[in-house]
DNA sequence: GAAGATTGAAACCTCAATCTTT
DNA sequence: AAAGATTGAGGTTTCAATCTTC
């Protein structure tokens, strides 16, 4: 499948590559006209904005951006507050420009676009959609690893369990930032019934999670336990491997099902629960001593 | 809709750019490495084909496979039968910088799309493949032009159905080949309900077809005729966009159901014409006098 | 020192002109 | 004349060094 979607996607490159030509007309360069279309979508941006959106180098998107402003289709300006910036917005001429490119940009993928029905259509919004993001986790991910816990870590561990947990509020009695094992989390989960995984960047911890049998509950249960991420870490995807790998291990151990204690403000983890197949339930179980906590969520393995 | 298209294929392009950065141990150019799977892929090719390949111009490309034979990844051969080509191939050198950047480029894909579920993998090689097969139906198509016929247009229009129904062997009587009217599709389609279009390039015509009144069928059906289409016309999408007109035209002028008759070894318009929703017929209507003819379909209007 | 922007050298690419073979 | 390939001039892009401001 690899094989087909590398295939699809060079040919696709490749004819989007030969539309490009349909900008000639407007008199600048294709990177010019890339330009004068971000510069539009953002409104106002600075020249190290521009040139992340347009994937140039500062220098090439400097000496495009020079052409733009000597062909009077984008004006610079400065702002007291910061003298290094020079920002840059469209003139009156720069928006005839891009509404012009971008009407003729429109037309040539409507006509390629009617050539296939309603469902292909649907397909193709998809399809792009879901490949675009998940380029994009890929490359966010990219800079970060998965490991199991080793004891240096424990320090940086329990600092970034106790950020988080104190970012939400979950701070005091009923909480387990209060737990004893918070600096010692390779120690506890050191065990053949259990396992504890952090995800690095360089020698830095930005995230934790494990598993670990439900203190007071069945043996066949374990408990997905202190799954934490710093805000760096969020939104990249990373949530849904940890408890993967996380459920995997249960299973391997030899579990049965998984259980799960949380505050429902922390939405996105409520969110990747719900996504991952939990079943929220109306009572806790086993006895943690985590009062404070108002989401209980179970998955059998 | 075209807006979240266009927008999604620019996120997906600025990706894939990104991750071109992976050729770079390999020791060659983005654009070498392109060179050195398009040769393997093909086997052996010269420069022209080549360049069409990598959607460079053949200067750039004549310099890119220069370098490539340099570094000793490509071998050059000339053939005695045409003493202007060089055929390139690729050397064992050559193969092993194929596969491990091959490996590595899958192994990017993968890590990408390994964060997809099945059914959202399905969706991407679908779309991707829907899509780039959409445009380039649309770059190739737009060389052409569908318009109604014109008296002028008569004798070249012959000339395209003798020589199409030439090639399929429907020739000789009971065929519509020996009909009079092939001479002046002009005239004959030229009143209130009928009505004949032809598809060309520049001057030159390469294809036709158009609807007629059903001899000795009902009033209220409508029979497509003469839908013929020279060779370099075929593949590109172009007959479903004339039956489609031809319906439309059906519809505006009052018909209730369409009707056709053709032979079964043009097997390229039978699956068009299912594929458009007309139903095989197990006996012919009306009384066309084409008795070559073994396959007759119709659709409602 | 770090962030934003520019500049010089070198690589890469296109267009047009040219050479060679058919 | 046409097709395949190369070469020269000039635009585009990158990398590294530099300038300016914070």
């Amino acid at each position: 499948m690899i094989k087909e979607i590398r295939q699809y996607s060079r040919q696709m490159v490749r004819e989007l590559d030969l539309l490009k030509g349909v900008f000639r007309d407007s008199g600048c360069s294709y990177s010019q006209c890339h330009a004068l279309f971000e510069i539009e979508q953002k409104g106002i941006l600075n020249l190290m904005e521009l040139s992340k959106l347009l994937l140039l180098d500062k220098s090439t998107t400097s000496r495009t951006v020079k052409g733009l402003v000597e062909q009077g289709y984008v004006k610079m300006e400065k702002i007291a507050q910061d003298q290094r910036q020079k920002l840059y917005s469209l003139t009156e001429e720069g928006q005839q420009i891009v509404k012009m490119n971008n009407e003729s940009a429109n037309a040539q993928v409507t006509q390629a676009i009617e050539l296939l029905d309603e469902q292909e259509r649907l397909r193709v919004e998809e399809g792009l959609k879901f490949y675009a993001r998940a380029l994009e986790r890929s490359r966010l991910q990219s800079a970060y690893l998965i490991r199991p816990i080793c004891q240096e870590d424990n320090q940086r561990v329990g600092r970034v369990i106790r950020e988080v947990m104190t970012e939400y509020g979950a701070v005091g009695e009923g909480y387990s930032i209060e737990d004893p094992e918070v600096d010692q989390m390779y120690e506890t989960y050191n065990n053949s019934r259990a396992a504890f995984f952090v995800i690095c960047k360089d020698e830095e911890i930005l995230g934790c999670g494990g598993i670990g049998p439900l203190a007071g509950g069945e043996a066949t249960t374990c408990e997905l336990k202190k799954m934490y991420f710093l805000p760096e870490l969020r939104g990249i995807g990373f949530g849904k491997r940890l408890v993967f790998l996380c459920l995997e291990e249960a299973r391997r151990i030899g579990y049965q099902e998984c259980y799960l204690e949380t505050v429902e403000r922390m939405w996105q983890a409520n969110l990747l629960y719900k996504k991952m197949g939990f079943q929220l339930l109306p009572e806790p179980k086993g006895c943690t001593g985590h009062s404070g906590c108002d989401s209980w969520y179970v998955k059998k393995l």
